[in-house]
DNA sequence: TATGAATGAGTATTCATTCAT
DNA sequence: AATGAATGAATACTCATTCAT
């Protein structure tokens, strides 16, 4: 008897995560506009009524997808980050996780990118959760960043400004992979991303530095 | 009679851009699918089908506000550039005239993103020529670096590679702007984000660089 | 062996009793299109499928209701009627039974008169049959006004119209009760109904009778 | 100019007003639930986005026939009633205006039946108005049997229960009318139907008038 | 025999686009 | 040229019914 409800349970959380694996795809490859009720029944081979049996609506749909994978991430970069203890390294970690992450979920890019676009004035859920995730990111950068400006690791800078500018440069990153994921150099533009990052794109650093507001 | 003509082609001038205006507002607030013909017309004070006597459908109105204002971002940056002559001065320019145009621009950053977000496949004009621009901004990006790096200004990476990035940057630091454009602070943002390009944002640079791939 | 078929038989009986309270009141409470079959398993606390094993249809178990009841209300009256001898005590009982069948089944109010309103070209099953046995209710009413007519104690009119003035007039003062059932005073307006269908509501009768066509 | 509006308001009240008709002739043959709106605009002869263009949704349009009518059949007894002066003739007043106005809206039977009929706890908007309506109806007969009671015109009996007696008593007759409306004879069934309101249906009053409560 | 997950036809509503005035 | 009423294809969602377990 166990066993057929541990069956059942099992076999009902692979046809959620059917649907929820094409819908994932779906909204990617075409926005949430582009894409019909239909087209994902179709695709993720149920009936429409079975979506429907499992998600309230196209919308509830959405939002689970982009709000489990918000968590995801979050999640993974607060762990690797936790794991080094050098403000150097935490930062270095910080932006391999998030690359890591995207390069591992490009599907995801696009859902990531089309969700933060959306009008905040519009404050629709999923809208709202994301960017509730991306401040807990930002959160956590900010403490890093002030820890490395008090003990002289970082440049002098306003420690909220230095974590959006951050927050910004690895979406950039993220996002030029929109176009095309380069399959097999993750590690090369890791290695190019952390330097830029820390050192600049200078051979030669500069004699002086300037000053900081 | 001359006179006449020019009066009406000035006033048929003027609606066109009311319209343009317009319809490049509610795209940026609402996004493509979530304003209406009809809404637009009467935020434009047209009736809906004097909007159509101007341009063929919703679509290809987007797409020639996307293609404007992209053709308009390229020119400004590429001329900004052109105006300087070291390799640093131009990366500067570089970097400065195109936070500067979407600066001005807040409205057109998310269409920007929206479009390129759309997935590539789906070829529709509108992408398309957004991607082509992309390119020739990308082009200008790697004849610059490649000299860079060849005259010993710059580490010695692959200018694809490194153009990618930096155009990833440069996006990654507008995109931040989606949620908050900075009023006052550009001066201050381009200062921070030319050091971080150029020096990065360790404040004793390591004595010995990495070697690049 | 018997016995315990005879147990099964009348778990059966209970269990289809059951569905059939259970629909009857959410027929009555909201009407045909107003609740789902879902709805209805879970107030009956049966299994969809089980509902679906004693009836073949939504319809079908409406059909049935009101088959059964309508047939209830006919013989009730004809029994009641029928043990009366004289006219005006027929007349008497007639109405009396009519308005305590609907006052001990209020839910069944609705029911009679939303299926009545069914447009009868549609000819569906409930509807034909219900009409079938209010015609069978008419038939008896009209006998007995017949007689009445014919002997003397009623006005000289057309029986079939007399018969169809007073099934509208009990139907009347039924229908009267959707929207509030009295609970106490049955007895009284019982009074008051028999009353006014023999006497009219003149305090002095007229002296003289008009002609009837 | 000034023609021209007028002649387009005129076509659109027509167009409405063809819509209205189609309407109320599908809801009385249908039922709310059996027709579709795609329906409504076949029969109409209209594209189904003109319906919508007129009235906001299908619960609206049914709220808009149901109160307009209702409204009609208000004000049509009101008046009639009011220009009699005796209690007698505004008895019969009431009862004539009342049959003769459902007589020349048959539709409208089904309408007023099936909403009446609704479970009253839904208090969808239709239902709520027309019980208001009939509540104003209502009302003026109160007034009328109060003061023949008083004035020893009438039995004493309480005005309130005299009222829902009468009121069933004309409801019943006009629901006798859903199966058929006798086309030619409405002036014999009025007769009738005063007569037995005011004399009852015996031929010899009885001596001896019962007491009532 | 009982269950309830799966099915998919059916329906209200929206909105880009057309075209008679 | 300008207008906006009319059009109807497209789409999210519901719910009676079936059937594998």
């Amino acid at each position: 008897m166990d066993k057929a409800i541990s069956r059942r349970a099992e076999e009902k959380l692979n046809r959620i995560n059917q649907i929820r694996d094409t819908a994932e795809r779906l909204f990617a490859q075409k926005g949430f506009f582009n894409f019909t009720m239909k087209e994902l029944a179709r695709k993720a081979e149920f009936a429409l009524g079975t979506i429907y049996s499992y998600f309230q609506s196209k919308s509830q749909l959405y939002d689970t997808l982009i709000e489990g994978k918000t968590r995801e991430l979050v999640n993974f970069v607060s762990e690797q980050v936790m794991s080094e203890t050098t403000i150097t390294k935490q930062l270095e970690k910080f932006i391999e996780a998030k690359l890591t992450f995207f390069h591992q979920n490009p599907d995801f890019i696009r859902l990531y990118f089309s969700e933060t676009y959306t009008a905040p004035g519009q404050s629709q859920p999923a809208v709202f959760r994301l960017q509730q995730q991306r401040a807990a990111l930002s959160a956590r950068l900010t403490e890093i960043l002030e820890r490395g400006i008090k003990d002289g690791t970082l440049i002098p800078v306003d420690a909220k400004t230095l974590t959006r500018v951050l927050m910004g440069l690895t979406d950039g990153f993220v996002f030029s992979w929109i176009e095309a994921v380069p399959e097999k150099s993750l590690a090369i533009e890791l290695k190019i991303a952390k330097h830029i990052f820390l050192d600049g794109v200078l051979l030669k650093p500069r004699a002086v530095k300037e000053d900081y507001l």
